[in-house]
RNA sequence: GCGCCUAUAGCUCAGCGGACAGAGCAUCGGUCUUCGGAACCGAGGGUCGUGGGUUCGAAUCCCUCUAGGCGCGCCA
């Protein structure tokens, strides 16, 4: 990329600088390139000389001056200039940059890929909500979020697994059960009481109706524990496929279902449980069987078992882990959880760290609580009692991709609110159907071209010279600098600034200049320019989870 | 009490150590005999929550305080 040949470029001038006596031998900072937000500055800047005249006690300018002597630029770099108080700056060759039009179109859908994972493993596993009742927007934000970035680090060559972790056991599924139970047995006329821990949704009401109707009142002639198991997990296994085809449907996918219970199944919790005791990291007290976090630098130990010997979620999460890490090998693990998990992270760490692999490994992105209202009316989102809004049901009021969009656009640390209400007044006029315009537009450009019979294969690109034209090229050229940003950062919301840029630059450059025009040539050359910016917004779409319409 | 997140233009949010702080929406004013006006061009609007500190340089880093959110279960 452009952008390391530029600091290499200046790290060997700095260290022939040196060799020249010009600057002292010390140990250089890091050379850093930044894009200048004003044009006037050029295309890329560094403010190397700066930080450099701190420990070297030169002034920048000097510095500056001396650096840029020294430096051979390639066909790339139209000038070197340097500017107070120490900057340096470069432009682009317009030759240079109208030639990156024939690399965007031969690397087509590729583009903007990078080579930064190097192939090595990385899981993401989010959304994960217990499947005891339906996903509400919360649950999008993270999904929208983890779907994403799959995207992005695939992108970037990393080799991604896609996970969705489901909590198949335990107390609240337990409850779960219970309800259904009861629900399945007042939908036969059986005055049966909804259990005081259980979920009392309307949506369990009907998915007690779904399964009398289906299967009948044969789980009232067998013992109820059994009828309580035997329900329970065909309860289980609906509400899992309403996730499923709720995800499918804002273009969510996951490569793994991986089921809590097994860990227990196969024996998985045992072996991780005895490697942290080895450890010594596992002692009894209270009656209970507890992690000793407090070793690790936690400020208090969690019990992995209950005092009735059942295993809290916590030891789940331990033998989840340690299969993540040390049975399936990652090599970077990222979970995204919503806020109400923030506690959780530190001791999962420690648990990490306690199986022997560095805890840096594992990164958690926590997503911000959503609120959901309609105008002033707040609607709650508490799965547990009540009814609530699920996300199904705003998809259907909003849309699919102004739903991605609106998530996207807002960075996972802040929190937000869903206005259904603005969310649908805005899908008129929402920055998403601007971008998605965009490539329609081109697209109808195209067949235009198409239809009149134009073949441009051998435009000749160094025709263009215009202004929006180049503002044009050099945005088509930032994304693979965005992709590899939100693959390090892990913050996808970048992707939606860029897209609108794209767009914007893109409408502009069309006012301004006519693309299939009595000039031949210049027609043949647009087109192509046209036809790379069509690769770079569907790249940037797809990215995003997100259509790019031909006509729309 | 402790931990994490947030506070930037009327509204929703970017920017997170560098050059005059940006975008969308809203407001006001312009642009249509040609490829999709779901478009374009322009204007107004900000002591970057408060008070300190570090630095050549701070919206960005550190500390104080204020306000809001989320945690601190043998729930998940």
């Amino acid at each position: 990329m452009l952008k390391q040949r530029l600091i290499e470029l200046l790290t060997q001038a700095a260290g022939e600088a040196q060799q020249m006596g010009k600057l002292p031998s010390i140990a250089l900072p890091e050379v850093t390139i930044e894009r200048p937000q004003n044009p006037e500055y050029g295309d890329y800047a560094s403010s190397f000389p700066l930080k450099l005249a701190r420990s070297v006690g030169v002034s920048p300018l000097t510095i500056a001056n001396d650096i840029v002597e020294l430096t051979t630029p390639g066909p790339e770099i139209d000038t070197i200039t340097v500017a107070p108080p120490g900057f340096i700056n470069f432009t682009l060759k317009s030759d240079w940059l109208t030639n990156q039009i024939d690399s965007i179109l031969a690397a087509g859908n590729a583009y903007g890929n990078a080579v930064l994972g190097q192939g090595s493993r990385v899981q993401v596993e989010f959304v994960s909500v217990n499947p005891t009742g339906p996903l509400h927007v919360g649950h999008g934000r993270g999904a929208i979020l983890g779907s994403t970035l799959g995207n992005v680090l695939a992108s970037a060559g990393y080799d991604v697994e896609k996970e969705y972790y489901i909590n198949d056991t335990g107390n609240q599924v337990d409850a779960f059960y219970r309800s259904l139970n009861a629900r399945y047995q007042q939908c036969l006329n059986i005055d049966a009481e909804m259990p005081s821990d259980g979920y009392f949704g309307s949506y369990m009401v009907e998915l007690a109706k779904e399964i009398a109707a289906e299967e009948g009142d044969r789980f009232l002639t067998i013992p109820e524990q059994e009828a309580i198991s035997q329900l329970g997990q065909l309860g289980l296994e609906k509400m899992i496929n309403q996730i499923k085809s709720d995800l499918e449907l804002l273009g969510v996918s996951f490569d793994v279902w991986f089921s809590e219970r097994s860990l227990y199944d196969n024996e998985q919790y045992q072996t991780a449980m005895s490697l942290l005791r080895q450890a010594d990291y596992i002692r009894e007290k209270e009656g209970a069987t507890w992690f000793v976090s407090t070793a690790l630098g936690e400020d208090k130990d969690n019990v992995v078992l209950r005092s009735d010997g059942s295993p809290t979620y916590f030891a789940s999460d331990i033998a989840y882990h340690y299969n993540k890490f040390i049975e399936r090998k990652f090599d970077r693990v990222i979970n995204i959880w919503g806020a109400d998990h923030q506690g959780h992270i530190s001791r999962m760490k420690a648990v990490v760290g306690a199986l022997g692999v560095n805890p840096e490994r594992l990164e958690v992105i926590i997503s911000q609580m959503v609120t959901l209202r309609r105008g002033n009316e707040l609607i709650r989102i508490s799965k547990r009692s009540g009814d609530i809004i699920t996300l199904r049901e705003v998809i259907d009021e909003v849309g699919v991709d102004a739903c991605r969009f609106f998530f996207l656009s807002r960075s996972a640390d802040s929190q937000m609110d869903f206005d259904l209400e603005l969310a649908k007044r805005e899908s008129a006029d929402n920055p998403v159907y601007y971008v998605q315009y965009a490539h329609a537009r081109i697209a109808s450009i195209l067949r235009l071209a198409q239809q009149r019979g134009v073949n441009y294969e051998d435009g000749d690109v160094s025709l263009l010279s215009k202004e929006p034209e180049l503002i044009l090229i050099r945005k088509m050229l930032l994304l693979p600098e965005i992709i590899e940003i939100v693959a390090n950062t892990l913050e996808p919301h970048h992707l939606t600034y860029y897209a609108q840029d794209l767009a914007t630059v893109f409408h502009s450059f069309y006012k301004q200049c006519r693309v299939i025009s009595r000039n031949e040539a210049l027609t043949k050359a647009r087109l192509k320019l046209v036809e790379a910016a069509k690769v770079v917004l569907a790249k940037t779409l797809q990215l995003m989870g997100m259509a790019a319409p031909e006509k729309m």
